[in-house]
DNA sequence: GACTATTCCTTGCTCGAACAACTAATTTCT
DNA sequence: AGAAATTAGTTGTTCGAGCAAGGAATAGTC
């Protein structure tokens, strides 16, 4: 049954890395699927519904996007009803982006979603382990942080 | 300064999970920009070298990718001279997939990205930080691996 | 032998991610 | 005040990822 097999031997822990955050991410796309979001879209709104309404640039920053990313979602986030862009009047570069009232018909299914994302990821676990991976995925994001352009 | 705004506070592992993950690729797909291959296109072709020629499928199960997924890489491998797809004789059904002599001229390149990706990654870390993180890393998976469809 | 799965692969669609190049508005510097 | 640099967003392109639908070859069943 060697799963030692193929390109798994090189890099192992940039290896582990890449599949647990696939294996991650596929359960959230699922787990999002029922609340009609696309992966990535459900950040965009709860950070609107918890820190209000901000520019398009501070959107990205505060969910690690980037701005190409940000401004085509955004657009498909306002096509589906569920955000409002408005430009700025003291700014006339910047675009203030706010959620909608009809985006706050599916927070409850969102919000449930992550809560059953977390569970389902370490739930099984004891607080001692969580906070174990807790401290280790700190170590790993403060190693790879400075390297990030 | 507070950096625990926004969606962070829900669902915090998941979201450091995501954000590692993010980081990682980011680093890896720098490195791997000086091969000219794209993310995903090395692990497809360490597969390949390792483990020599096989089928569609079987590439696919191994990096855990899907079938849509990997026929369109492969496609562009093949058409960048890294890839030769044959069909087999035995099973008109299966496509045959070897890397090419051509690739082999970027494999030290991909292999040294990839020491250098796990180098950065965890390298500054004790033998005992590394082996809890990659204990922790089977934990999350062998949590999540049962979920996949 | 024919009818029905099953397997392998492809194509169409929508999306996120990253890079480059571009416009427009604002700030900074001289 | 005018030129240069910076900032905010957009668009184009390429790619990986996932879902759905379909075609072609094989295996299984009656």
């Amino acid at each position: 049954m060697s799963e030692t097999a193929g390109a798994a031997g090189v890099g192992p822990m940039s290896h582990a890395i890449f599949r647990v955050a696939r294996l991650h991410k596929s359960l959230a796309g699922r787990l999002l699927r029922e609340t009609g979001l696309h992966p990535g879209q459900e950040l965009t709104l709860m950070t609107l519904w918890v820190d209000g309404p901000q520019r398009q640039v501070d959107l990205a920053a505060a969910i690690d996007s980037d701005a190409p990313t940000m401004a085509r979602s955004l657009a498909r986030l306002e096509r589906d009803g569920l955000v409002r862009r408005t430009r700025s009047d003291s700014d006339r570069r910047v675009v203030l982006v706010e959620a909608t009232e009809a985006s706050l018909a599916c927070r409850p299914k969102v919000e449930a979603a992550w809560q059953e994302l977390e569970r389902l990821t370490v739930g099984s676990l004891s607080p001692q382990q969580q906070a174990g991976i807790a401290q280790d995925l700190r170590l790993l994001e403060s190693n790879l942080e400075p390297l990030d352009p």
